[in-house]
DNA sequence: GTAACCGGTATCCTTTTGGTAATTGATAAC
DNA sequence: GTTATCAATTACCAAAAGGATACCGGTTAC
């Protein structure tokens, strides 16, 4: 199931780094994760994620230089800028997913341990 | 093919954001995909994925706190302590196996862009 | 003029992450 | 006793990541 446990897969785990070297950070997956579905604004993405604009700029700017996402100035009054995912961006389609599924599917766990280990959870 | 584009994935970059809370950083799922094909022992790892004992533990202590491994120690001369997939950890392997699968397909794009930003990169 | 919207930067700061090296305690080999 | 292995842990430090806020230049509306 799992490909192989000897020689063909020479290093996965190789592969699974050079993928994280890619989408690393708290923000790429999730920004792209919006474009897969339609192109967003900046300030629409920003909103939509709760992202201050600093950050939102670099990993954007990282997004397009990895060529994931595309950036279009569109004239309108007053000027805005649509970001859109690429082909090679849609690629990744499959991680996210996978990775969303897991997030729906484990979000009791995951919320549940969050509260356990949060230090502000009050013992009423 | 993107779920929908609407009402019903409430948020799925929400999702995403829960996921990416559990296997975050640069060595869990690495360390993951290892223990997905079978049990390693904490130098082997160590070995393995070239990870200082100090994060390693970290880590290990992460994914055990997540219940996504388990830890066994073993009575051997001298001790041995073994780490293994649980159940929970294994329901990763999508996302393992999509990630290394991406990681395959575009480890030539990724080389050959890491080259390009490398400022160690030579021009002779 | 003033205010608001847009995309984005600049400045400052805190937190997180990751790394090295040394050390510990138990056990065993020599 | 010395050295080695294993599984960590500790102390220290550097760099990266992330966040808050203010600001900029351009445009439009009032």
């Amino acid at each position: 199931m799992h490909s192989c446990p000897g020689s063909a897969s020479k290093s996965q785990h190789q592969a699974v780094r050079d993928t994280l070297e890619v989408i690393s950070g708290k923000w790429k997956l999730v920004i792209l994760a919006l474009l897969l579905n339609r192109p967003y604004r900046f300030k629409e993405l920003s909103r939509e994620i709760g992202i201050s604009p600093r950050i939102l700029s670099k990993e954007l700017q990282e997004l397009e230089q990895h060529q994931l996402v595309t950036r279009r100035v569109c004239e309108t009054r007053p000027i805005t800028v649509e970001y859109a995912s690429s082909d090679h961006g849609r690629s990744l389609l499959s991680v996210v997913q996978a990775m969303s599924d897991w997030g729906y599917l484990h979000h009791e766990t995951i919320v549940g341990k969050k509260r356990l280990d949060d230090p502000s959870a009050q013992i009423a």
